[in-house]
DNA sequence: CATGAATGAGATTTCATTCAT
DNA sequence: TATGAATGAAATCTCATTCAT
């Protein structure tokens, strides 16, 4: 194989298995992951208007680090929003194997209205800048719809939930109740007050 | 009196009162409502993303009159955000007048919501972009509280709304479901089901 | 004498010399002169990028008053400048009658010194600006120079001055030890230690 | 030690020393000296006024550079300042260790009017403009002061001045005949009678 | 003549993105 | 791959000047 001056790429020999290019690929994911974790941080306490610079040196990584993941901006608050869904749906999959449909049900809203308490403002804040998810989370969308729909369908059939909604209005509420338990900015008692009207409004009506 | 010729000067005789000068200051208050409502209308459709310049622009005014009567872009944001609080407590005042206080609450909420439908986005977009306006807009709260307030004890009192809530719940329910009315994105049925939810939520619970 | 509508201007009917059209002079000289010495402390203590409408405030007149006795900033400048160049030139020329030359030349340096040390920069800052009054203080500092050309002379003939210096250098030695006072910021001792190397700078050397 | 291929990154084997490492610093370093350069030369010759647009392309960068490095105009005056009174330090410091007090305290004085003649008009304007450089300055003001402080002692040991002042006199003074200088405006035999009587004012009086 | 609201050119400053090292 | 200096378009804001009242 002749050595090859001028163009630096990573070696060949060494192929994609060994130790030196694994090393440098788990040090990218560990930089992936830390930005994004940061990413989420910043966004859900300071607002989408925080610099890329801000966001790179609270990863402790260089800003051409955060653009060589993320290319844009907006792929990186894409890149976060795709997690949380991710994340949501996971906890919807998990928990839709459980029986006791309406418990189940109203444990999942109350975790995640707890989460919004303290992240979010991302998904807001998305709705509000305009930025289009719809291709790019497409996937995970799917998922987190096809969870919801199990547990809210569960629920319904368990006589738990009002049959009237789909999960276009369970999500509604969702993303409405987030947004009232963080404009209540951690006041525990007004917030177990109002996430109980939420739940009370998603009853089968008497 | 005799018909003045000469020098054009304000009379003292006719006090600060007099038309001359209080057109040019009909001209500025003109402008500034001008661009109060349109930079209402674009932070909302559009996001608290557009440069001052386009309101400006929009409003008819250069932007230097646009600084004038705002000294700087938080100021003409927290003036668009006051300029509402106060509509809804005009609105809310009016409504405490009626009779059937059950009616007129439900009444008051959906009027809310639809407005939300279309404005808004502002007071999300605010808060997620950490403006204070605790001290600016303190007198103008106080108002919208004190008339939520009446519109709320009257309601309970008829026995239209649960006892177990306090404005504070009020309002975060009023922010979240603006919010989810918002994410609907103007779909009717399924925005007319969602508040549905949120009203039934805050009726007595059986 | 025709009724005139429309076109507004002074009814020649009353000619220049009715008490109303003298009274209107004498209000627009009275804004004019404290314009002139609002703008000589104002650009004295705080620079020359001082905006025009703080002037116009602190003289207690609108703008657009002080735009129309000084259709431009420059032209108020060099209005104030030539008001200090004339203010010189008059006591220059009080001096010069007395007897003592070489005495009343110090008496009038100190006195230049002495009010360069609350006003002025306005020199500096007009050199240091690249304004050119060359044109329009002409008279003004003719009547200076000729003023201080008697003063020097008169003090050159009396012994009290070194003969190898003229107007030009003097004016020099003001302009910079005026800076020099300035610079030390009203400290007497100082400022009494320096005027005297300036002073003995200018006695005959020996 | 063998060649390296592959990846490219700061060798920790070297420490922060590497010349790759120091490139990039010195490229930055450049650009940062160039600003200084022009700024201080565009400042004098134009006054404080000129845009820092012009002062970025004429030192060949971006604005975003300028910005960079000093991140407001304001920082990049008080650097040209300081750049300044730095270099006014070193060569009295140079000049401290030569023999003949007297000569050497002559031609330091010559030499910062010199100067005076092209460059300056920054001390004057900073001081006009109201920049408060105490506190940012103060090594550097520290360390002209001990430079002069020697450089006026000895000459003073050896007779060639005056013993009743001291640095802040002198330091005046030199304020002062810069300022003349300038006003001169390159006329060299007036600059040297004039030169010549603050040197004299200097001299112990007889 | 006086006023001050309106104007808009131009100044400063920010920030997403690129690219040489 | 990582870095961070460089870039410049675009945003905010200032201010001398004009002009309708």
């Amino acid at each position: 194989m002749p050595v090859r001056y001028g163009v630096v790429t990573p070696n060949p020999q060494y192929g994609v298995e060994t130790p030196v290019v694994k090393r440098l690929r788990a040090d990218a994911r560990r930089n992936r992951a830390r930005l994004l974790a940061v990413a989420e941080d910043i966004f859900a306490t300071r607002g989408l208007t925080v610099s890329t610079e801000e966001i790179a040196a609270a990863a402790g990584v260089g800003i051409g680090t955060l653009f060589r993941h993320f290319p844009t901006k907006e792929a990186l608050l894409e890149a976060v929003f795709v997690e949380r869904l991710s994340a949501l749906a996971d906890e919807a999959n998990a928990l839709a194997l459980a029986p006791e449909p309406g418990e189940v049900f109203v444990a999942f809203i109350r975790d995640v209205l707890l989460q919004a308490r303290s992240k979010s403002a991302i998904a807001d804040a998305l709705a509000s800048a305009g930025v289009d998810l719809q291709h790019t989370a497409a996937d995970v969308k799917a998922e987190l719809n096809s969870a919801l729909e199990r547990l809210l369908s569960n629920a319904q059939r368990a006589g738990a939930v009002r049959d009237d909604i789909s999960i276009a209005e369970l999500l509604a509420v969702l993303v409405g109740a987030s947004r009232a338990v963080q404009h209540l900015g951690g006041n525990a008692e007004l917030e177990a007050r109002t996430i109980t009207i939420f739940l009370d409004g998603l009853r089968p009506p008497t």
